[in-house]
DNA sequence: CTTGACATCGAACAAATGTTCCAATATAAT
DNA sequence: ATTATATTGGAACATTTGTTCGATGTCAAG
């Protein structure tokens, strides 16, 4: 013999997840034997009790095949609380406002939830419709996620409604006195000013999903 | 006799789940006739290769418990459908080809499956480092998934490394000739030729997603 | 060097588990 | 009615599977 590998039990129990993850069913002695490189089963047994000891597993002793995960198992459970069901609402397009009227059907997309902070409420969906938001570096067919709120923070970006061309943008808002300074995301552009009663703040951009291929 | 419930299999069936769901391992088949009072352990195995036949379960024959519920069965079976788990491989830059290794830690990002097409296999997700692809509309920060292959169509934006300047770039590929067109994905910018032993394909970009806010 | 805890095999065994074959009834089809 | 098909039992049997017990080999602490 030569391996002495310390993390035996952590490797049994790693082929125990897998196995079930495959087969919807535990494994028998031998078959992680087999798999483990550990020849009597009498042996495989002695490291069952030991992850039982410390709770990873709980073992129906007597009947085959007696082996439940516990705890940091389950796969699904942990996916479920990690994503953020986002109600879709349309089109977001240069020319109008942005209608917050759910669509009929109730269509939501799924979203990870790493990709947010705290606070997942007010969220919607858009398709971006004319690439008229190019300078935020944002085309045609774009999905943008917003976080409906009248007011951002200096920095954030936004969509808003400028009253005087009658447009839906999207931007960088900075408040500069009564003034607001609407900026570009591509850097290579150029800001420009509007009166701050000329700005109406629809929502925070939250984030950009663009489809390809 | 009085029991007459042709829904015999559905009885099985449901106790299947039941069972799964208390024990997380498969009943015997003894088990499955005591609940649902079937006498004969042949007459069990006869009921389960129906539903074997009808699509309900798989039977790993000669095993003990080798019992898989199949479609309509798994409540989670739904929920994972509509979400891919994208691995989280760390980042792209425009100095070095993209590196194919999982991270230590297995980082994956759930994204909505509504979004992709029936293939999603070999998909990996990456975040970009720097504003080098600014001219595809995509900065700093913003999270790509990319299809890993060799080829792609024409038209389609592809992570490729170039071996003369020794860059990764994202741009829409058209293979013309011997010539490969560069297209940045900016209709304002123009395209570039570079011969096509120069360009490496590592894979099609199928998602841009960016973080706001 | 000895001792003891830990790791590892092996073989014998009893229990559990699925299969096969045969028989007896129902049920439905003709 | 009669025949064919589906339903249900039973018991014998071969495997699979987990357990028990004894025997080594390792390696660090005393």
């Amino acid at each position: 013999m030569k391996a002495k590998l310390k993390q035996k039990p952590q490797q049994i129990l790693d082929f125990i997840k897998a196995y079930r993850d495959t087969h919807d069913y535990p494994p028998s002695l031998r078959e992680i034997g087999g798999a483990t490189g550990i020849a009597s089963t009498s042996h495989v047994s002695y490291y069952l009790d030991q992850l039982e000891e410390k709770g990873y597993i709980a073992r129906d002793n007597r009947i085959s095949r007696g082996i439940q995960l516990l705890g940091a198992a389950e796969p699904f459970a942990h996916a479920a609380a990690e994503v953020v069901s986002v109600p879709y609402l349309g089109y977001i397009v240069a020319s109008a406002p942005i209608s917050v009227e759910p669509l009929p059907g109730d269509e939501t997309v799924e979203i990870s939830r790493v990709f947010f902070g705290h606070d997942t409420s007010n969220l919607f969906a858009l398709t971006v419709q004319g690439s008229s938001m190019i300078d935020a570096l944002i085309n045609d067919g774009d999905m943008v996620i917003i976080q409906q709120q009248e007011r951002v923070e200096n920095g954030q970006m936004a969509a808003v409604w400028l009253d005087d061309p009658g447009e839906t943008t999207l931007k960088k808002i900075y408040y500069e006195g009564d003034q607001v300074r609407l900026q570009p995301a591509n850097p290579t552009m150029a800001p420009f000013y509007e009166p701050a009663e000329n700005v109406r703040v629809q929502g925070k951009v939250v984030m950009v999903i663009r489809q390809l291929g």
